[in-house]
DNA sequence: TCCTACGATGGACGCAGTCCAGGTCAAGAA
DNA sequence: TTCTTGACCTGGACTGCGTCCATCGTAGGA
């Protein structure tokens, strides 16, 4: 049994296959994977599973703060298991690959408050972009 | 006549009267507009101007570097003309309103060359969240 | 003024994602 | 164990955003 599962019917989560099934994919590869892509290996293990399940179980999951939706380009959301863990991504212009990165120091601490415009800001994202060695 | 049409010229554009259209709708107002937002404002001054060419014309602009692509939800791509300027984007998750802010600092040199794998980084966006004064 | 290659048109198409009416089933109650 | 019920799943239609393509139009050089 997944630690993300463990995790969601601890929240009172019903556990139905489907659902449990979306996050063992998620779960076992720690790539990102589009929601499509996601249905896909879904499907090897439960050939039956719905597209619009697999769309609602991972938004519920990203509305619970178990999975984080990344979208770096302008194509379909990518789906990241690591939510637990702060960390910014770094994505290859050549192929798209994305890699989970650490940076030093807090980015929201580089926005000074005469930049802020009155806003209430919680969170940073960065997106590192650049060359991956196969692409290079 | 804009500075970004007088540009895209200098490089050697074909002027018609539908890029200067598009340009001028970029240049004349400074927030992000979607594609189909900067169609609705080039519709008014040329009823004839077709989507396609609107698409086509924001798709040159940004290859050639005069306007930046933002996507910051997974919605509609939004362009911005402020591309001689290095800037961030400090985004409502109430309304939507997007702010182009200025950090101290440059993000590349957050990254530890540990945490960059083998690839080329060449370019960081940050995408700030929060709450604007109206939505807060 | 003429020519022609580059640009514009608009309608069809494709992908990502959402919605909905109706059938199914997980899990608590007895 | 069986029953009950409301949460969940399904598949297909639908929407929004963007791209493609065959055809027509025109900017700008000769």
């Amino acid at each position: 049994m997944s630690d993300l599962l463990e995790r969601l019917r601890g929240r009172g989560w019903r556990v139905t296959s489907q659902r449990r099934v979306v996050a063992e994919v998620l779960d076992g590869d720690h790539v990102h994977l589009t929601a499509d892509e996601v249905h896909a290996r879904a499907v090897r293990r439960l050939p039956e599973i719905s597209r619009a399940t697999v769309y609602n179980t991972l938004g519920e999951m990203v509305s619970l703060g178990e999975v984080l939706e990344v979208s770096t380009d302008g194509r379909a959301k990518r789906y990241d298991p690591n939510a637990h863990r702060p960390h910014q991504h770094l994505v290859c212009s050549g192929c798209g690959t994305i890699r989970d990165v650490h940076t030093t120091g807090d980015p929201l601490s580089q926005l000074p408050a005469e930049e802020r415009f009155g806003f209430t800001v919680s969170a940073a994202e960065i997106t590192y972009r650049g060359l991956c060695p196969s692409c290079a």
